[in-house]
DNA sequence: AAATATGATGTTAGCGCTGTCATTATAAAT
DNA sequence: ATTTATAATGACAGCGCTAACATCATATTT
């Protein structure tokens, strides 16, 4: 379609083979033998600096530079049982409010000299086992998985790392170590009570078909019903969820006959969907059809009008996780295995 | 804010303490023990199953499964050379557009038995080089790269680190190693003939301040100049984009004194916003503000109206980015060292 | 039956680094 | 000046695995 004789200025130059596979590569002994010093001395002045004293330190540095090394951490990770690597296991890398919350753990760990790894499950969790087995071969020092359940094979697999784990995304008594998540059940309650107080007497759900969202859905619905609220249709539709979702869940509930209430979304795309779809049919939002999504992503408060919504403290959830990892990793105890980031209810302009 | 009792459940057991730090973790050794064979043939069964006889093969299986052995892939690539492991930088993982990408690449590659690793190098790439030293430090197979400026210090690390690299995301006659993209000038150019076509003689512009999204927005204001349309109003957002930036764009635009044309922004989400704000302010897209977004990102199809805009498709990218660092790999030589998955534009309702 | 090819398994060395303990240089205390 | 404490450096073994080559068992050929 293109060609691409004159673009943007690459700065490279063509390079014929990659020959020798890193076989020549250079290693902490060339560095030694350069800087006049013990392989050892060149490996505490690259981990641990202060060890060294400051004229060594110079002379070593000056030969890391000038050979261009670049430390294998493969071998240093095998002689320590260190990588310096956590795994991240989401149900998927192309859900915003996923990607959202990884960017802030993985910020974190960057801080400490930790690199993430991240793994994809899928929804199902199809391949988790084998996914796990393939993380957990490059033996990080630490884990993060989405969501408490997992398959028996998970547990056996998880447990016998022996490496620190927090679970997210969700809450229970009972984490395989520690869970940073928030209360699905609390929600559903909470958006049920939000729903009554504002005297909705038809209810309309689109959920996807993600465990922890029916969840907060059926929850819910059963709170509405315990108040005598039964005038309830549901939509599901598949993960992932994305606008069109939205729109066909909403022009469904129409269909089934829904107006004059409110829609409880499992997710602010979905919601967005459903926005967009009474836009139009030239529907009136919040008048006509109530929305609620869920998530409080960055756009939601900046559609028209802006979505009403629950929303979860990303940053705080992927920042308190990599700290717990940490000190886990670290040897530190802590006493609190279960910790609940909370949500909010946030009113906008949709209900 | 909530507490935990009555979750769903949870299935782990409390643990007290990482104790012995899996130095107590099952090794090759103990497998081949058990199975009554050499290391070499476990090692063997695990990594080249046709190359041990059934019999045996199924001994050690069972071995493995008795012992719960996991293969202790450190070892391994320190000793094989080769960690099936690869390597991405993306700019930002919480962008849907390289997410998506990441998430195309990734499955490739896990198909061929290698995992991700994934980096992200901020907008104006601040920390290249130390992410890049980090990943390097693991030695991944290879790597894949965004855009295709990289400072020197990058560039003499990748040199010397001797794997395939695989640059995108962008196009230029003179790549590292390979590069898999396409022309941000052809779409400048090609978005300018369109618009000229469309016979728009206003012209507005919401970019974000990413090297690639102003080289296309300046390519194709310089062409539109050259063909005397020269009344364009230029709007620079800060990265990372999302709705409020999109629709505060339109309103600077508004502000001054655009109206009657097209605004061609440097994402679809940005064009969303600038959808929203018209809106908001009950302009009628399409007759009063036209709107061009970029990536064709899944919502573009389903807004209301459906957004005109610039499709790249990144699952063909990301595939073709996984092949070709394998084929490297695997040390076949490409003879097309540059790969142009190139574009479409793509027009629906709001041109 | 002897010679040869082929398949299956084993032995050895070493990948590049760090933990541990030993040694030497330097400072502080007597 | 001698002892004692402390800082700086080094020697060596070994982390868990695989490449390369060697050996042994079985199948095939003449």
């Amino acid at each position: 379609m293109t060609n691409s004789d004159s673009e943007l200025p690459g700065n490279g130059t063509p390079r014929k083979s990659i020959s020798s596979r890193a076989s020549d590569a250079v290693t902490l002994e060339d560095v030694a033998r350069l800087a006049g010093v013990s392989t050892i001395t060149v490996s505490r002045a690259v981990n641990h600096p202060e060890k060294v004293a400051g004229k060594t330190l110079e002379k070593v540095n000056r030969a890391i530079y000038q050979t261009g090394y670049v430390p294998n951490l493969l071998a240093g990770g095998l002689a320590s049982k260190r990588t310096r690597m956590i795994a991240a296991i989401v149900p998927s890398i192309a859900n915003l409010v996923y990607a959202e919350t990884m960017q802030y753990f993985s910020k974190r760990l960057q801080e400490f000299g930790y690199q993430m790894m991240l793994g994809e499950s899928g929804y199902p969790e199809k391949n988790e086992q084998s996914l796990l087995s393939a993380i957990l071969s490059r033996r990080p020092d630490g884990i993060l998985l989405t969501g408490v359940n997992h398959s028996p094979e998970c547990r056996r697999l998880l447990l016998s790392a022996r490496i620190p784990v927090v679970e997210t995304w969700d809450l229970t008594p009972t984490p395989l170590d520690h869970v940073v998540g928030f209360s699905h059940e609390r929600i559903g309650l909470d958006v049920a009570d939000f729903i009554l107080r504002k005297g909705f007497k038809r209810i309309g759900t689109i959920s996807a078909s993600d465990r922890r969202a029916q969840y907060r859905e059926s929850v819910m619905i059963e709170r509405l019903q315990r108040y005598g609220v039964n005038d309830v249709h549901r939509v599901h539709v598949e993960v992932p969820s994305d606008l069109r979702k939205g729109r066909d869940g909403l022009s469904q509930l129409l269909a089934d006959g829904f107006i004059d209430g409110v829609v409880f979304c499992s997710s602010d795309t979905l919601a967005q969907g459903a926005l967009t779809e009474c836009q139009a049919r030239g529907l009136k939002v919040a008048e006509q059809i109530a929305i609620i999504g869920f998530g409080d992503q960055s756009f939601a408060a900046d559609t028209y009008p802006p979505l009403s919504t629950v929303r979860i403290d990303r940053p705080k959830m992927g920042k308190i996780a990599a700290d717990t990892l940490l000190a886990r990793i670290d040897g530190r105890v802590l006493d609190d295995h279960v910790i609940d980031v909370g949500f909010e209810i946030v009113e906008r302009g949709t209900t």
